[in-house]
DNA sequence: ATCGGCTCCGAAAACGTTTTCGTGTTGAAA
DNA sequence: TTTCAACACGAAAACGTTTTCGGAGCCGAT
C-alpha cells in the first residue's frame, strides 16, 4: 500500500531538490544527464506520475468538460455521450456528466457545483422546464465568467454562444415531403409542446411540407403529448378517429406505439399506415416492422460539440480577454433511414 | 467578464488578510461579527464560491468518482450510470465516465488517466477483452496505491474488492424453471463466449434446471455468439433445424433477433415459441410481442456501486493504513418480468 | 504597575506542480 | 592570476485553499 510518490519524495530520497526532480522528468537541458538518468530511473522505478490536480490549479485548465444533459437512459444523448467521450479522449480531456432529469432547478445546481473551477468548459442540452421557462441566467453566469458554451440540439436563440443542431424543421419537412411522395394524403404529427425547441422546428417543417404540396393542413392531425407516459391514450384517439394514412412522430416512443395500436386495429404498417420517426435508436431497428427513421447522427453531433468546446478552451488560452464573440452554428445533416414502416 | 474571484482578491479589497476572509466565510468564531459580515457581503456580491481544485488538492480528496464501462450506448450501462448519478449526487460527488469499448488496453489507460489524483476512486466493468485475457494488473495497481475499486456486473473472482452483482446463475434457473412450469421441453440457451463471467454463469444456471427437472441437456442447443453483428446466422441456424420450443437468451438483442426468425417461419411467440430474456431494456418492453425479461435492475446496482464506493473513501479517511480488508459482495435480486413472450 | 485572559486578526505552512531567476563551480581564455 | 562563459543545480513564487500558531491590543484584577 505504498501511496502515489511525489516530486518531493524523490527529491529527499536522492537527496536533491525538487526543482532538479521535475525538471529532470521533463528533460531539461539544464540537468547533467548523470542526474537526469538517475532521477528519471527512480521515478520509474516508484511509477510516478505527476498529480493531475496540482497541475489543474497551477495552469488554471483542468482539460475536464462538463456534460449537462436531460438524462442518460436515452439512445440519443447516450450516443451523443459517446462521440463526446471519442473526441475528448483525442484530445486528452476528460468529462463529467451531470444529468437535469428534465429539471430546472437540478440544471442550475450542477451547473454552479461544476462551475468552481473544477471544468473548462460546459456542453449542455436544455432541461424541458428550462426551455419552458426560458431562464436562462445560469448560463448567462457562466459564460461571464469566461466559461465557454456549447449547445447541442436541445438549444435557445436567447443565448448566444456555440451550437450543434440539426435542422430540425427541414428534416421534418423532407420526412413529410416522402411520405406524400408515397401517395399519402392524410398525415399526421406527433409531436411536443412548443417550447421544446426541436419540437417546434419539426412541426413548422411538417406544416411547410403540406402546404408545399397544396395538401390541406388540419390542426387537428397534430397531436401534442407532453409526457410519454400517457402517450397512449392520445394517440389511441388519433389512430382511431381520424382515418389518417401516415405519421410523422418526433420519437421513437411514439412512432411504436402507433404501430402497435394500428395492428391492433387491423391496419397494416407500412400499407395503411406509413410511419417515420425522429430519432435512428434501439428500438426503429428492432421492432416489427422496423421503423423508418431521420438519423439524427449523435455521435457526429457530439464529436462536433467536443470539438468546438476544446477549440473555445485552447484559443481563450491565447487572446486573454479581447475574445472575438464570433460564435457558430454548426448544422448535422440528418437523412432518412428507410426501413419497413414506410414504402 | 469578470473572472472568478478569490480570497486573495477580496482580502486585498477589504484590505485584511486572507485567512480572515476564509474564517469569516466558514464563520469562524475568531472573527468579529463586523468583519466577518463585511466579508460575507462582498463576497456574496462578487458570487464568491471556493476554487474546488484548490480544495481538492489541500485536501487530497476529489469528490469524484472514475467510472469505468465498456460502453454507454447500452440501455443496462445508461441505467447504471443513472444510479451512480443519483447516489453521487446524493453525497456531493461527482463523477468522470471512461468506456473502455470492450478494449483491454483502453481500459488500462482510462484507468492511468484517472489514477494520477483525479479521483477518490473507481467503480469498473470488466470489458470483455479483459475477463478473456485475466489480466487485472492495472486493477492490482490502483488498488495498490491506496485506491478503492468497487466492480459490477463483469467481475471477476482473482480480485478481491467490493462487487456488485445479480445472481445470474441463480436468475437463469428461475428463468429456465419458469419456462419449464409453462410445458416446455426443449429449451435453448443463446449466450455470449464462456470468458463473459455472466455468460458463463447463466449457462450453468440454465443447465443445472435442466437437469433439476430431468431434461436431457443436449450441448447443441447452446448457441455462442461473441459479435453481436453476426447472431443472425447462428440464431437463424438454431429455430430453423432444433424444434425447440423456448428460449432464453442473455440479452434482449438475442431475443428480438429469434423472435423476428420464429415470425418468419410461421411460428407463433409465445405459443409455439417462448422467449425470456436477461436485461429489462427499452427493447422488451416495445418489441412486439413485449418480451418477459429478467429484470437486473441496473439503477440499484449504481446505487449501490456507488455506496460502496463513498463509503470506502470516506472510511480510509478515519482509519489511515491499517484497513480491514473485509470486502463485501451485494447481490442485487432479480425477477421476472413477464410479458407476451411468454405464456 | 504588572499580570492573566480575552478577542480579534495575520503569518505561514501545507497540498504538488512548473518555472524563473539566482548562484556556485568549473574550465578555458586573456 | 584574473575574468568570463558555460554548466548544473537550488530557492522561491505561484496556483487557491484551510488551519495552526503566534501575537497584538484591551480590560479587569492583583
Amino acid at each position: 500500500m505504498r501511496r502515489k510518490v511525489t516530486l518531493k519524495q524523490i527529491a529527499k530520497e536522492l537527496d536533491v531538490s525538487i526543482s532538479t526532480v521535475s525538471k529532470s522528468l521533463r528533460d531539461s537541458s539544464e540537468i547533467s544527464e548523470e542526474t537526469r538518468l538517475k532521477v528519471q530511473a527512480f521515478a520509474k522505478l516508484y511509477n510516478y506520475k505527476p498529480n493531475n490536480i496540482a497541475l489543474s490549479l497551477k495552469n488554471r485548465k483542468t482539460k475536464t468538460i462538463g456534460v449537462i444533459i436531460p438524462e442518460i437512459v436515452h439512445h440519443f444523448f447516450a450516443t451523443v455521450i459517446s462521440g463526446i467521450e471519442e473526441m475528448a479522449n483525442q484530445h486528452g480531456y476528460t468529462f463529467i456528466i451531470c444529468m437535469s432529469n428534465e429539471s430546472f432547478d437540478k440544471e442550475v445546481i450542477n451547473m454552479e457545483m461544476l462551475a468552481n473551477g473544477s471544468i473548462d468548459g460546459f456542453i449542455i442540452s436544455l432541461s424541458k422546464e428550462t426551455q419552458y421557462k426560458a431562464d436562462f441566467h445560469h448560463i448567462r453566469e457562466v459564460m461571464n465568467q469566461g466559461m465557454p458554451v456549447v449547445m447541442f440540439d436541445r438549444v435557445t436563440n436567447e443565448i448566444f454562444c456555440d451550437k450543434v443542431i440539426i435542422d430540425d424543421k427541414l428534416a421534418a419537412y423532407d420526412a413529410v415531403q416522402h411520405l406524400i411522395k408515397n401517395g399519402k394524403k392524410k398525415i399526421a404529427l406527433i409531436t411536443t409542446q412548443d417550447y421544446v425547441s426541436v419540437g417546434k422546428l419539426r412541426t413548422d417543417g411538417y406544416v411547410k411540407a403540406l402546404l408545399d404540396n397544396n395538401l390541406t393542413f388540419d390542426e387537428n392531425l397534430i397531436v401534442k403529448i407532453d409526457d410519454v407516459e400517457n402517450c397512449e391514450i392520445k394517440i389511441g384517439e388519433l389512430i382511431a378517429n381520424k382515418a389518417i394514412d401516415a405519421v410523422l412522430a418526433v420519437n421513437e416512443i411514439f412512432a411504436v406505439t402507433i404501430i402497435k395500436k394500428a395492428n391492433k386495429l387491423g391496419l397494416n404498417v407500412p400499407k395503411d399506415l406509413s410511419v417515420i420517426a425522429f430519432t435512428d435508436g434501439i428500438i426503429s431497428q428492432y421492432s416489427t416492422p422496423t421503423i423508418t427513421t431521420v438519423s439524427q447522427n449523435g455521435f457526429k453531433m457530439g464529436q462536433k460539440a467536443a470539438k468546438m468546446l476544446i477549440d473555445q478552451v485552447e484559443k481563450d488560452y491565447g487572446e486573454d480577454e479581447d475574445i472575438e464573440d464570433n460564435y457558430t452554428t454548426e448544422i448535422i445533416e440528418t437523412f432518412l433511414i428507410e426501413r419497413e414502416s414506410t414504402s
